[in-house]
DNA sequence: TTGAAAGCGCTAACAC
DNA sequence: GTGTTAGCGCTTTCAA
């Protein structure tokens, strides 16, 4: 009943039959069962920080695909950029007896995480050496940030989310390059992190100081798509009056960017390509125990 | 070790030391040897067609909190709106022994699905009278298309997904009831059902035959958050020129439709309040064998 | 080819 | 309070 039977010499019609019965009576095997007795889940977890995120929406759904293609089922867990959630859930997914663990994780958590196949994306520490999926973040940030200022601008701000997360702190790296490289001093105050994202009010705040200040910021980077949706958006419910003469850029891509206005630039990461090379890489750790050199991808800037 | 010590009557002392060796030996009870022992998996299906619709995505994020605070675990798949896929999946999850299974379904699967604990949302058939999250569709799609009559339209087109499912056929009902109530005659060729919403081609060409026609449609009632996402930006990049004369209407609301030109009005369905049912029934479901009766909620029409 | 039996790690029941 | 044991449903090994 489980494939191996020309291996064990059963007469063919002996399979047949016995395959027969087994459909008629509708039976299943317990997975439970299989699991303790070969000691194999095939189940991997899956742990970002917000499956709603359009962003992390798509890499779910496309890591979903390519993990079932491997015969693996995904457990899918949101960590709310909680440390403390991240910790409960790895350790309940280990718990659980996943044989790997893809995460975009909320701290470096990688380091010295030993006790399961683990694969890391979005958010690298720089010590990581292997089985990485990552971006050009700061290259990314820099081309951006350069984009804005031969746009004609004096002053581009920067909205950040929390700037520990590693791939942010290159993001940033990027863009106080990128203001050097166009002779403008780094002003610690046109850079702003949104501790709470998903706050409107912040951001409204955050964007009034920029524009109304004494001498106003014409041009900001978004560090990811939901601060640059959210942005847009009370830009044209609160600030449409600036609107023409802004410029904007934003990390990640998103459809909509297309026809929002103001226009706005932005970096789209190969998703697609992250997911698979995430769940391969992940496969090569459990099935072979074969640890790889991370990767990394290159975004393509979309220029609008 | 199991939190049951005080029913046994052991020693607090006992029970103290126990659990103390326990975490210094980082023991943890292997999950498939406890399900297999006590029959439990404390894990839920949770079925969607597809995790990147924005609407799919918030609930499932939501649903995944909601049964967190339950103690299950979910599985949450994709259907990409294929019924073989959907079998499979269903299958698969009842395999696992998963305890129940929430589910958007791409056919009115639930007639007599008895199998197993089932919660049933979003795609309810009519036969359908218990354990279900509906909203009211056919007032909802009513209300759309009377606004766009309302507003002194006289062509109002129907922008639609494949119409057998049960929701789609109560919204296009709802348009129908609007047309008549407002004495335009319903004209088949404004119902423009699209197979593959992903396939902006498919799209634009609906929309150009529906605005280029002899008597141009002036108006458009969108069945869903994608179609109308996708439409806006068709006619941002492609029919520009139009825009200003266009009043469009789409079920499911999105943060972008704030500010999209042009302007839309939008039903918002609680998504909150849909994904804390269908957990919740479900739990009756699950723990108590208790089927209750579905539930209705009302959208919040948003007029743009 | 077929059948029997051990054992995966846990829980629950029961005897001590 | 504490220790022993059967058995959950499967895979795997070994004997017939």
């Amino acid at each position: 009943m489980n494939g191996k039977g020309d291996e064990h010499n059963i007469a063919e019609e002996t399979q047949r039959r016995i395959l027969e019965i087994a459909k008629k009576l509708n039976y299943k095997a317990n997975f439970a069962a299989r699991c303790l007795s070969t000691g194999r889940t095939h189940t991997i977890g899956l742990v970002v920080p917000d499956v709603s995120n359009p962003f992390f929406a798509n890499i779910v759904r496309k890591i979903e695909y390519y993990a079932e293609q491997k015969g693996y089922s995904v457990l899918i867990t949101n960590t709310d950029e909680n440390v403390k959630k991240e910790k409960e859930i790895l350790k309940a997914l280990i718990n659980r007896q996943v044989e790997g663990i893809i995460i975009a994780p909320t701290e470096a958590i990688s380091q010295n995480f030993d006790q399961i196949p683990i694969v890391v994306f979005d958010r690298i520490h720089p010590s990581q050496k292997t089985n990485f999926v990552n971006i050009n973040n700061q290259e990314t940030a820099f081309a951006l940030t350069d984009h804005l200022f031969k746009q004609g601008h004096k002053k581009v701000a920067l909205l950040s989310l929390t700037s520990f997360l590693p791939n942010i702190k290159e993001r940033i790296e990027g863009y106080k390059q990128a203001c050097l490289q166009n002779h403008v001093e780094i002003d610690n105050n046109l850079i702003i992190e949104i501790k709470n994202h998903n706050k409107k009010e912040d951001l409204k705040k955050a964007l009034k100081s920029l524009f109304f200040s004494k001498t106003p910021v014409t041009a900001v980077l978004f560090l990811n798509n939901v601060l640059a949706a959210k942005s847009i958006w009370i830009i044209n419910t609160c600030f449409k009056a600036l609107s023409k003469d802004l410029s904007l850029a934003s990390f990640d891509n998103l459809d909509i960017f297309d026809y929002t206005e103001p226009k706005i630039t932005s970096a789209l990461q190969p998703s697609e390509m992250i997911s698979k090379c995430c769940v391969e890489l992940l496969y090569e750790l459990v099935e072979h125990d074969r640890s790889e050199p991370g990767i990394f991808f290159k975004t393509q800037l979309i220029i609008r």
